[in-house]
RNA sequence: GCCGGGGUGGUGGAAUGGUAGACACGCUGGCUUCAGAAGCCAGUGAUCGCAAGGUCGUGGAGGUUCGAGUCCUCUCUCCGGCACCA
């Protein structure tokens, strides 16, 4: 037999599979049981895949083509994250039209999977960036505004003055912009949103329902950060309005000794007294020069200035002063707090500023309480209450429902429950994304273009270049829009729409990725979706993982889609470190290039090993040493072949190949890929002992291996005379009967320690397993006459005697 | 500060409360070879011992248990996320 070659083997069996279709997704039937397994559509860069990228694939794949064997229907396909920043990026640096160095991209990477096995089914290609596509994404657009969720408001918002472009909150990370890393400033404009912020109990609550990683879950909470407390209204001293507060810790409101408000606070002006206009107004610049950084600055001194007007505390009546300190955020709550003894910030600023403080709250434990009395220190802990009136001696859980339904009696207060999310700002002042499908009539009011002009194609002739303005405002001829109804000339909205929008709903479109006359078929996708499997990194928790999931909700109250989750399971996948142990990178040089392991050991070596590398989840280096071992494994399962001697298989052979399929089935539907590989290698060991093997057994072992190293499995079937694809032949089942070890080792442990083994018939009873162990020379000399106080039998584990 | 996830040989990593270190890399010795490479066989947690065997051992300290890497309490440390959020 020839030697294992895999760059002939390969390519020809990439060709077979791709000439018969083999891997078209079916028809769904009443009864199928079917599999959607997703991974997170990439952006295809100009620089390929990395052996990274490649892990994530590889394990979707393993999955659809051990799940297609299986006899389930799977839909297995891959798009293009295409529109966005990065390929613009790419096209302003590169010179090259976005459309045309994407497109060259596109072939790199299917080439780059193809010549990996990857079993996607290539009619659902799909493509955010084909007009197509993004014709559906603009109609999104305007199914959100028809249903008030996308409005357009002036604010402050994120602006990267290197990308030119506005940005959401969710896309500022550390205060800086998530694609290029520079500090993100603030501006003043006219925006875009989606108000995401409706669903933002919806988006927290419907998590409980998700099998996705703890981790993703926290993220979100945390993000969306909903806090359950008060609203409670300081009536203003001299003024008929009042300011309303937000505060999850209304057990302290007896010792709340005066407000703070937000700087950007209305009521800033009407509240500043002509004693204290020129301190407020000096405050007031002092906290404008300041960038969102210094102002977030954790370690920056904690600064206020007082307005000069009183309010009342609601529950002591006394008049307390109110002050303005840029610690309070005029975008959460209510922009304004009551201050008092039990906050640190607070406390700050009192002491700092002679503002009298009263302490109404002591530890349970009664730990330093002279010391918070005085006001020596600060206590911010859940506490019990002294000098609150009729709830003293109460403990701070107790006391908040009492609080809010006393005040709430008298109008004062009512419960509530605050968000830390802003609404999804979308629309961007760059070229490569879909345009927002609005015009602009004379008086600046919005239409929404008629959804039959849809889409609304980008200009092929713009020019890219960003210059703090949308590109497409240069688009003098594209721009005019003439209103077909009225006749009216109007402007088109020069904004395009984030990137992230393309990438909410592409799930939806797999099913029927060409479809002319709707963005999806409704009765497909309620066959197809939610997504079983969803494959992608953790860097999506806030962002794609967010919005997909809100756009699946507006979606669902559209009455559209008849859930309103699209994504069951989801699994992040762990990051392939360099031989290095540090993030691959182009300037660390650490990059392995999966192009040149291929040509040298083979996709299914690439394959088996990124899936034998460590657990799917966690991060891992790549070995240049340690894939030897696998093509090791490959070859020792090509030159097995040779000890193929019969047809059926002998009892120790089934013995061996019913438990490893056994494990392998289940290691698979457990994303325990790692394990699976290491067990096939046992089992190769073990069959390796043995004189001969069956035919029956080699099959069985290929088709278990086929969807890691699914081109060698194929050769080696094929030479066995098998007729048809070992990639569609079916999983075998097995038989309990086989998985019963007629001897069994068992380990005996006297005061917990191991003395001895002892090999006995499985089906020794208890009362001869005793006599056997008592009778063995390692156990006697170790009781040594002493007395056996308790012996514990496990079946089939081991006997564990205690002496005394 | 809050939330989430880790810490096991020289390395990557295995272990439904039941033989810690499967599987693989690396290393050591042997066979084969003119030689090397490859392959095959044996060994490989530490420590004491010629050996049989003993002792120790899953970040640390306690606890539950006949038995703990695994469960409980406390603690150290690393990674990721969020953070003047009231």
């Amino acid at each position: 037999m020839a030697a294992y070659n895999h760059l002939e083997i390969e390519p020809k069996w990439q060709k077979r599979w791709n000439d018969e279709n083999a891997f078209e997704t079916p028809l769904l039937k009443k009864g199928d049981k079917k599999l959607y397994i997703l991974d997170f559509f990439p952006y295809p860069s100009g620089a390929g895949l990395h052996v990274g990228h490649m892990l994530p694939y590889t394990a979707t794949d393993v999955v659809a083509r051990a799940a297609r064997m299986q006899g389930k229907k799977v839909l297995h396909p891959m798009g293009w994250d295409a529109f966005g920043l990065p390929a613009e990026n790419f096209a302003i640096k590169s010179g090259v039209h976005p459309a045309l160095s994407t497109a060259k991209n596109i072939l790199e990477f299917k080439r780059q999977f193809s010549q990996t096995g990857i079993s996607y089914d290539w009619n659902k290609e799909l493509n955010s960036s084909d007009p197509a596509y993004y014709r559906w994404t603009q109609w999104l657009f305007e199914l959100l505004y028809e249903r008030g969720l996308a409005y357009r408001k002036n604010g402050l918002v994120n602006w990267c003055p290197k990308d030119q472009t506005v940005l959401a909150n969710e896309q500022v990370v550390g205060g800086k912009c998530d694609r290029c890393g520079t500090t993100v400033v603030q501006r003043e404009l006219k925006q875009w949103y989606f108000k995401i912020t409706d669903y933002a109990d919806r988006l927290i609550d419907d998590l409980d329902t998700l099998d996705w990683p703890e981790q993703i879950k926290a993220m979100q909470r945390n993000w969306i950060g909903r806090s359950e407390g008060a609203e409670v209204d300081f009536p203003l001293v001299g003024h008929t309005e009042a300011i309303t507060v937000f505060t999850t810790r209304i057990d302290t409101l007896f010792g709340g000794t005066f407000l703070i408000i937000a700087p950007e606070h209305p009521l800033v002006e009407s509240l500043t007294t002509s004693g204290q206009k020129n301190d407020v107004a000096s405050y007031l610049e002092a906290v404008t020069l300041k960038n969102d950084l210094e102002r977030t600055d954790l370690a920056k001194d904690i600064t206020g200035v007082f307005t000069g007007s009183y309010a009342t505390n609601p529950a002591t009546g006394e008049a307390i002063p109110v002050w303005i300190a840029d610690f309070v955020l005029g975008h959460y709550g209510s922009g304004a707090v009551f201050a008092d003894a039990h906050d640190e910030r607070d406390f700050t600023l009192a002491k700092r500023m002679g503002i009298p403080l009263k302490a109404t709250l002591l530890p349970s434990d009664g730990k330093d309480a002279e010391a918070i009395r005085s006001l020596e220190c600060c206590f911010s802990g859940q506490g019990i209450l002294f000098d609150s009136q009729q709830f003293d001696g109460l403990t701070s859980e107790e006391a908040r429902p009492r609080i809010i339904e006393w005040l709430a009696e008298k109008g004062l207060a009512r419960k509530k429950v605050t968000f830390r999310l802003r609404d999804w700002l979308v629309s961007r002042q760059r070229f490569w994304g879909a345009p927002i499908p609005i015009a602009y009539d004379k008086d600046g009011g919005e239409h929404l273009i008629p959804e039959n002009q849809l889409p609304v194609e980008l200009p092929d002739d713009a020019q890219f270049l960003p210059t703090g303005q949308s590109p497409l405002t240069l688009a003098i001829d594209w721009k005019r829009y003439t209103d077909p109804e009225t006749g009216q000339e109007w402007q088109r909205e020069t904004d395009t729409l984030d990137g992230f929008v393309c990438s909410s709903w592409y799930f939806l479109r797999f099913p029927t990725p060409g479809l002319s006359d709707k963005a999806f078929d409704s009765e497909l996708v309620q066959e197809w979706l939610p997504v079983d499997m969803y494959v992608g990194g953790a860097e999506h928790a806030v962002m794609h993982l967010l919005y997909a999931r809100f756009f699946t909700k507006v979606l669902f109250d559209a009455g559209l889609l008849s859930f309103s989750e699209p994504f069951a399971t989801l699994k992040n996948q762990g990051m392939i470190l360099g031989p290095d142990h540090n993030k691959m990178s182009k300037s660390k040089g650490n990059v392995i290039n999966p192009d040149v392991v291929v040509a040298e050991y083979g996709a299914d070596t690439l394959r088996a090993y990124e899936m034998f590398m460590g657990p799917f989840g966690t991060e891992k280096p790549w070995s240049t040493k340690g894939i030897v071992g696998v093509r090791r494994f490959l070859e020792r399962i090509w030159g097995l072949s040779a000890k193929v001697n019969s047809e059926t298989p002998s009892d120790a052979e089934n013995r061996i190949l019913h438990k490893l399929t056994k494990k392998v089935t289940g290691d698979i539907e457990g994303f325990r890929f790692n394990t699976a590989v290491a067990s096939m290698m046992e089992a190769l060991n073990s069959l390796s002992e043995l004189e001969t093997i069956s035919k029956d057994g080699y099959i069985r072992l290929l088709i278990l291996l086929n969807p890691f190293a699914p081109h060698i499995t194929e050769e080696l079937y094929s030479q066995q005379g098998e007729k048809g694809l070992c990639s569609l032949a079916e999983w075998p089942s097995y038989d309990e009967n086989f998985l019963v070890e007629d001897e069994v080792v068992y380990p005996v442990q006297i005061n917990g320690k191991l003395r001895s083994r002892l090999t006995v018939p499985a089906d020794t009873s208890d009362e001869e397993l005793m006599k056997l162990v008592m009778a063995d020379a390692k156990v006697q000399e170790h009781l040594a006459g002493k007395e056996v106080a308790k012996q514990i039998i496990v079946p089939g584990r081991l006997v564990s005697l205690v002496v005394q």
